[in-house]
DNA sequence: TTTTGAGTTGTTCGA
DNA sequence: GTCGAACAACTCAAA
């Protein structure tokens, strides 16, 4: 058989459009081979809904390349390396991965390619802008995201790339490599998966939802906001094929900044790999947080919306529920469990990504750390989210409360936010609901003398 | 080198 | 009900 053969290794890039390594290796290649690796090391067994979620995904990828993606099993740097050499690959092409394992990951997995005299091939980023591209007139790297914004827009993405025409994939080849698909916690079942439902949900929210994004994405009793985060985890949708698209107003342009923000919080990531478990101010290292068993009994509660707080109980339920969380509420719960119940970010941060279909670390731990102000942002240390107000303000009508929360499904309007103050006779549902486990307004005094100690 | 303006997402209080 | 000020001090980015 002569001419070359390459391997495409997908990762967070399981598309064919816009796809530029998929174009690198069509462009040198006479043959190609599709390749996932189901990375042990990956596979927490907790994140049972992004796991399935991804498989979904995987399924979807295979029938658009007519049933020749190969999955294999097993540590990337021995499982691509013996595949190379079983398919006798030239190269294998990857959309580089600029996260702290991914880039140890695929160093590993170069010296061994490279030993048996091959190559690995990076082409192309998760972002609409690579990690380490955008520097101060310093020439350091970004702290601040508003500087980093100005530079982010100024520097602008390529346009979209089409899908190759000429691919030809090898048939043939073993696969079976799958470990089982675990059952999701989310009971509603997960988001359509694969590069098609990417584009009917892009097709969506840029026809009917972005014009007024500005104002609606943050109203969880809608559903107004895109709904592409776990497409852009996955990759089932590049973020300039989005920005392409996007026109001009103020729903675009908030919608751009969104995007801004993932590229951001990337090229955080990757310049200060460990604040992904560390604060990223050091200054708040003296922080005290609550540990024991109360601090465990609270935190619990937390996780099983049981705290009788009702936006904050939706929120975690809505999590359970579906593996998904409006953005809004991250927020507010984020803010209820660092600062009322003063349980540490890190567990938090854990917990999202146990469960969320679109856990990515930087924008998850980033946006903990911004939550909990130990991050980038300067984190005005009174700035702490009244669950109430915020239910009232963003929930108006409290549907999205009683959507989540069906024992205060007798209560009307905005007085779901407050079951406490409704006479007892009003309703009888709302007996079942729990009682508040803290007081906010005595929390929130706490954690001030906290920030103010540390 | 020094200076200056600015920093996603809030709450509370008092007028 | 609405509105503006106060809530600290610090670090970052650029001039």
């Amino acid at each position: 058989m002569g001419g070359s053969t390459g391997i495409v290794w997908f990762r967070r890039d399981l598309r064919l459009a816009d796809h530029p390594a998929l174009l690198e290796a069509t462009a040198r290649h006479d043959r190609l081979v599709a390749l996932f690796v189901h990375d042990p090391a990956l596979a927490n067994p907790s994140g049972a809904n992004r796991v399935a979620y991804l498989h979904a995904t995987l399924d979807a990828l295979d029938a658009d390349l007519d049933g020749l993606l190969v999955e294999r099993h097993g540590d990337p740097a021995s499982v691509v390396a013996r595949f190379a050499a079983e398919v006798e690959a030239e190269a294998v092409h990857v959309t580089e991965d600029f996260g702290p394992y991914g880039r140890r990951r695929d160093g590993e997995v170069e010296t061994r390619l490279v030993g048996d005299g091959r190559v690995l091939v990076r082409t192309g980023t998760p972002y609409a802008v690579a990690p380490g591209t955008l520097h101060t007139k310093g020439g350091t790297p970004f702290k601040v995201f508003t500087p980093f914004s100005r530079a982010w827009r100024s520097h602008g993405w390529p346009s979209p790339h089409r899908a190759p025409r000429s691919a030809r994939f090898l048939e043939g080849i073993e696969g079976g490599g799958r470990p089982k698909t675990p059952q999701p916690t989310a009971r509603t079942g997960l988001p359509p998966a694969g590069e098609r439902a990417a584009h009917d949900a892009a097709d969506a929210f840029l026809e009917r939802r972005v014009d007024g994004y500005r104002d609606d994405r943050d109203r969880p009793d809608l559903d107004r906001t895109s709904r592409l985060s776990p497409h852009l985890k996955y990759g089932t949708i590049h973020p300039r094929q989005l920005l392409d698209r996007l026109g001009d107003g103020d729903g675009p342009s908030t919608f751009a900044t969104e995007l801004c923000w993932r590229d951001f919080y990337a090229d955080v990531l990757f310049h200060w790999p460990q604040s992904a478990r560390r604060n990223f101010a050091e200054a708040m290292d003296g922080l005290e947080w609550d540990t024991g068993k109360r601090a465990d009994e609270r935190f619990e509660a937390w996780t099983q919306g049981q705290t009788g707080y009702p936006i904050v109980d939706a929120g975690m339920r809505q999590l359970l529920d579906e593996g998904w969380m409006h953005n809004r509420v991250r927020m507010i719960v984020a803010s209820f469990l660092v600062k009322d119940l003063h349980v540490d970010w890190r567990r938090g941060a854990r917990w999202f990504l146990d469960h969320l279909v679109d856990g990515d670390l930087a924008s998850n731990q980033h946006g903990w750390q911004w939550t909990a102000g130990t991050g980038t942002d300067a984190a005005p240390f009174f700035r702490v989210f009244n669950p109430i107000s915020q239910g009232q303000r963003f929930d108006p009508d409290g549907d999205y409360v009683r959507r989540y929360v069906p024992e205060l499904r007798d209560l009307d309007g905005k007085a779901v936010h407050e079951p406490w103050a409704a006479g007892d006779d009003l309703f009888t549902s709302a007996l079942d609901y729990p009682e508040r486990i803290v007081d906010h307004a005595a929390e929130r005094e706490e954690a001030l003398a906290r920030y103010g100690r540390r």
